[in-house]
DNA sequence: ATAAAAACAGAGTATTTTGCTCGGAATTTA
DNA sequence: TAAATTCCGAGCAAAATACTCTGTTTTTAT
């Protein structure tokens, strides 16, 4: 893969959502000017997030987004799929394209173990793991 | 970072280098046949791989490279590093771009922590291991 | 000497991916 | 009915990636 700006700003959204869960919807304006992201680039994230099943919205005055699951229930790892695709660190582990160049090169199974390990620390993260983890830390900053 | 076609590259040919460790040198004409690399690009990898003290060249006929380090210490995160640059899985841990948005942001330990994990594991791994593996796949395959 | 086989060097280019923007329509609420 | 908001489709600019091209230099074989 590559985790793009995409993803890291999907996951920020994400995040402050996950903090206001069950309250009252947020808007764009505030995600985006609480992460300074983009407006519209922001929007084009949540709206892909939202058909993805992983946000809920409210149209009008008042409306923004909420989460549709809970916050212990998402993982890093969909979050990333669902935004950048699936995790590939090289470019010949994409599905797809899948290392046309030589049918098992000495160096294949070295991506593929890191790539799995990836997905795998990527998976074992849920955004309510985020939120403990943001929280211990300005707890225990000085 | 994102492991360019340029480090997949460059390791194949070094890989085939460790191979002849010692014997004469291999052209990237070779090279690039062995592994299907257009030659032009391998040439610029190659010379790259020379400046940054992997391999050293020699001219004219019959000439070619040869490894310059022994196979055992080279390690991947090196030759990754020389040919992508800095390992960055996120634009944000990115050296030089650093974070500006947040000072930190709620997702900036994961990233670390994944990056850490990913450059030490190719820090683990040299030439000579990728060569161990191949061989070791080949005699136990079936 | 000369020709062939290589690497060298620097510049340039095409394609893909990333990171956005724009304009207007639809929906909801005060 | 006006304001706040999301929706939608299209499009675009910059950067990164993956190369190419052209001509030069060095070395070796004949």
């Amino acid at each position: 893969m590559k985790v793009t700006r995409k993803s890291d700003y999907g996951l920020r959204a994400l995040y402050t959502l996950a903090r206001h869960y069950d309250n009252t919807p947020v808007s764009i304006g505030q995600l985006a000017s609480e992460h300074r992201i983009p407006e519209p680039f922001l929007e084009k994230i949540m709206q892909e997030l939202r058909d993805k099943g992983f946000v809920e919205a409210a149209h009008g005055r008042g409306g923004g987004y909420r989460l549709k699951k809970r916050p212990a229930q998402i993982t890093l790892r969909e979050v990333v799929r669902a935004l950048d695709g699936p995790i590939a660190l090289v470019t010949c582990l994409d599905p797809g394209l899948k290392c046309a160049i030589e049918l098992k090169c000495p160096t294949s199974s070295v991506w593929e173990i890191i790539n799995a390990q990836l997905e795998e620390y990527l998976a074992s993260l849920t955004l309510e793991d985020i939120i403990q983890k943001s929280q211990t830390v300005k707890a225990g900053a000085g």
